[in-house]
DNA sequence: AAGTGGTCTAGACCACTAA
DNA sequence: TAGTGGTCTAGACCACTTA
């Protein structure tokens, strides 16, 4: 059977939120709910257009945007239908302390360095600055339940943002960047683990040696412009990477 | 000026590549050749669809796959323009094999026991099978360039697929998934890092204590059903995992 | 054979951007 | 004001799956 026909699927044509979002919506929070169970297919395309009074292409356009985000599968021939598993996310370009903050944690953050220093040969490579060049170094302990979880360094290129540290120590990196109209495009990453230096080890309250995790990124924004270089230590006990990624079909 | 004119774009149209596909085909190709280069604003798409004599949007569809690849942005009222930086490949459910096969390190896989097992808690929660129930469970040893590089631990529900332990050392498991016809849908990833226990230091030829990267991953096809659950161990010095990924946008 | 999604057309109007 | 992408329509034919 066709469980959307139970589902009160309405669009608002006096809304100014395109009616394929209106539907893709709708669709989602089904099956956030429930409502449409996971295996089970929807109504054929046609008719759903038909009946919400809507062409068949916008229809489509509502469906693929689930089938994107990994919600939905479509099948020549047999339908579209609930994908089964516990699909949440496909890995976002995260930020330490939005995640934090998702998880309850309270995440504080002490900066230990802002200033303007000369660009290594490595960081303006990564910035496509001048080696020797002027750019931004921040330097914060993030802390969550008043225990150290990460000591991040980042590079900005100069010019780009005003860091305040009262703002760095109130929110993220990301959200002072969006903030300034910056469109976060695009970020290259590498995660490794390692054994942490005297420095880093006490930093992080650690032994020398202890293992942490660790990650180096690069971030870009619409017009391809590198917008940040990060170079970060997490305390492995506290932190890992978790997230649900996608098969490109 | 528009850069595409100069470009020899046409399309066939008694093949059975979609039209569209051809098009999104040969605007990658140009952008990976140069032809078209970083911040060129292409055409715009009434013009480009009357050039090719296609409809606007089946040119639209073209580049909007390109815009999920992340190698075009558009901007409403300006136009669309080849993303600047260097997107190679947004995150891919990789294959270690053919990471290392691609880096044309010559992977070998060591088979060290390829059984079957009742499935222990945390396995059949994660297969979503039965606890003490059968299940498959492989473990390799991966090399490259004879050097050990990571110890992976898979357990599989049972019928799935033949295990054959000469297969297994022959290629990777992904890829005798594929081939027995399963469709690769999604996976839950984990990375973290951790100090080796005596075991894992030595089939790693690494210290006790010295610090491993770590990663756990279940696996669905297109069905939802959990397809592969894994514990893998890796040698930070020898392997990292590096990735771009893209802004939802 | 019937039903599904996959592709494609030839238009239309609107919202936003830049000159 | 002119030009761009964003959205939408009402059809059409095809390829594939299942019965």
């Amino acid at each position: 059977m066709d469980p959307t026909v139970s589902l009160d699927l309405r669009v608002d044509r006096s809304s100014p939120v395109p009616l394929y979002f209106q539907l893709s919506q709708q669709l989602e929070a089904a099956i956030e709910h429930g409502t449409l169970t996971p295996g089970s297919l929807l109504g054929n395309e046609i008719e759903l257009a038909a009946r919400l009074g809507l062409s068949r292409p916008t229809v489509r356009q509502a469906i693929q945007s689930l089938v994107d985000k990994g919600l939905l599968v479509r099948r020549r021939g047999v339908g579209t239908q609930v994908v089964h598993s516990q699909v949440k996310r496909p890995l976002e370009l995260s930020s330490l302390y939005d995640d934090l903050e998702a998880a309850g944690q309270r995440p504080a953050t002490k900066v230990l360095v802002n200033t303007v220093v000369p660009a290594s040969a490595a960081v303006a490579a990564a910035l496509g600055v001048a080696e020797g060049g002027d750019v931004h170094r921040v330097e914060r302990l993030r802390l969550a339940h008043g225990e150290p979880m990460a000591y991040l360094i980042n590079h900005l290129p100069p010019g780009l943002l005003d860091l305040d540290t009262d703002q760095l120590e109130a929110t993220g990196l990301y959200r002072l960047m969006r903030s300034a109209g910056i469109t976060l495009h695009s970020a290259r990453q590498s995660i490794g683990a390692r054994g942490a230096t005297a420095a880093e080890a006490e930093r992080l309250t650690e032994a020398e040696g202890a293992p942490l995790l660790t990650m180096q990124r690069t971030t870009f924004d619409d017009t391809g412009r590198a917008v940040e270089f990060g170079d970060h230590t997490y305390r492995p006990g506290r932190y890992s990477f978790e997230f649900q990624l996608l098969v490109r079909p």
